[in-house]
DNA sequence: ACTCTGGCCTGTGAGC
DNA sequence: TGCTCACAGGCCAGAG
């Protein structure tokens, strides 16, 4: 489950190595990393292999690197999604198979040298695909890393996530208030704002004080912005930590492990004291996964 | 039109 | 010791 912060910090760690590099060879180890590229396996290393990355960009959990296109705008991208146990790491020309490894390409920047990208998913909820590129709506950039406005056409239908200077916050206010549906199911729609996962919104609710079951259309409008200031202000924080890290799946270019999780107060603290009042925090299932809150803080 | 459920996956660890 | 099973949960297709 890596997040916004997570796959932020895989962005930035990507870009040194991968941004104006050549792919020298691109080989598909398990096909099921491919299950949203159109083609097949071979189809996805031949048209791969010899292109050069432009940049790599990032909008919610999507990442993807638009293809150069010599003297034009690039018109297609690989496009990437870590799922719950993607990592994209950075390793050593030549280095042996990792475990659970799915792809890897063997990369070469002309400044910075030959270095492979291995992407590795043990639980393959991730994927990999080529995809072509298309126009933002509002004509901005459309993810952080590239001021060019064009995103894939299957990360075309998420918004923009809310560390965007594009996102568009009254439209956020919008949709909470037009729908029934729990405001936490809100927060993780990735259609109304994206980023934002399990870990997050537990976390952002906390802050906010509010039940995750609350029907989204029944806060006054102070309590969204209020939330909408708690989600940001939660990323910001996980993102200078360098994420958050339950077990070994979420990890930065190198497999190292952000901070985050020492400063969680509500996601994974069963039993434990809320920080702000010392009831204990209570766990409840919430559409096939957890919801954890604090009783007493955040009242239905 | 909107809302919600099930299925895709595999490693880990608790419990017997 | 070795087995089973619940759990982690983002995303999307399809059901309601």
């Amino acid at each position: 489950m890596p997040e916004l912060p997570e796959v932020e910090v895989v962005r930035a760690g990507l870009v040194p190595a991968l941004a104006g590099a050549r792919l020298d060879a691109v080989t598909v180890l398990d096909a099921r990393s491919l299950t949203r590229h159109p083609g097949d396996a071979r189809d996805f290393e031949a048209r791969l292999t010899g292109r050069r990355v432009d940049a790599v960009v990032r909008r919610g959990k999507f990442l993807w690197m638009p293809l150069a296109d010599a003297g034009a705008e690039p018109i297609e991208a690989i496009v990437g999604h870590l799922g719950m146990s993607g990592q994209m790491l950075l390793r050593e020309p030549g280095t042996p198979t990792l475990r659970h490894e799915r792809i890897r390409f063997d990369v070469r920047h002309p400044t910075h040298g030959e270095i492979a990208m291995v992407f590795v998913d043990q639980r393959t909820f991730g994927s990999l695909a080529i995809d072509r590129l298309e126009r933002t709506p509002d004509g901005a950039a459309a993810g952080r890393g590239s001021d060019i406005p064009l995103v894939p056409t299957q990360v075309a239908h998420i918004a923009r996530d809310p560390l965007d200077p594009a996102f568009d916050d009254r439209a956020f206010r919008t949709a909470l208030g037009r729908t029934r549906s729990a405001v936490k199911r809100a927060l993780l729609d990735q259609t109304v704002v994206s980023g934002i996962g399990n870990i997050y919104a537990d976390e952002a609710l906390w802050a906010a004080r509010l039940h995750p079951e609350r029907p989204a259309n029944e806060l006054p409008t102070r309590a969204v912005t209020r939330l909408l200031g708690e989600v940001r202000a939660v990323l910001d924080r996980a993102l200078a930590e360098g994420g958050t890290s339950f077990d070994a799946q979420y990890v930065n270019v190198n497999g190292q492990a952000g901070y985050f999780a020492h400063s969680l107060n509500a996601y994974g603290r069963t039993g434990q004291p809320c920080p702000r009042c010392g009831t204990p925090i209570v766990r409840v299932s919430f559409t096939n996964r957890s919801s954890h809150y604090c009783p007493r803080c955040q009242r239905r």
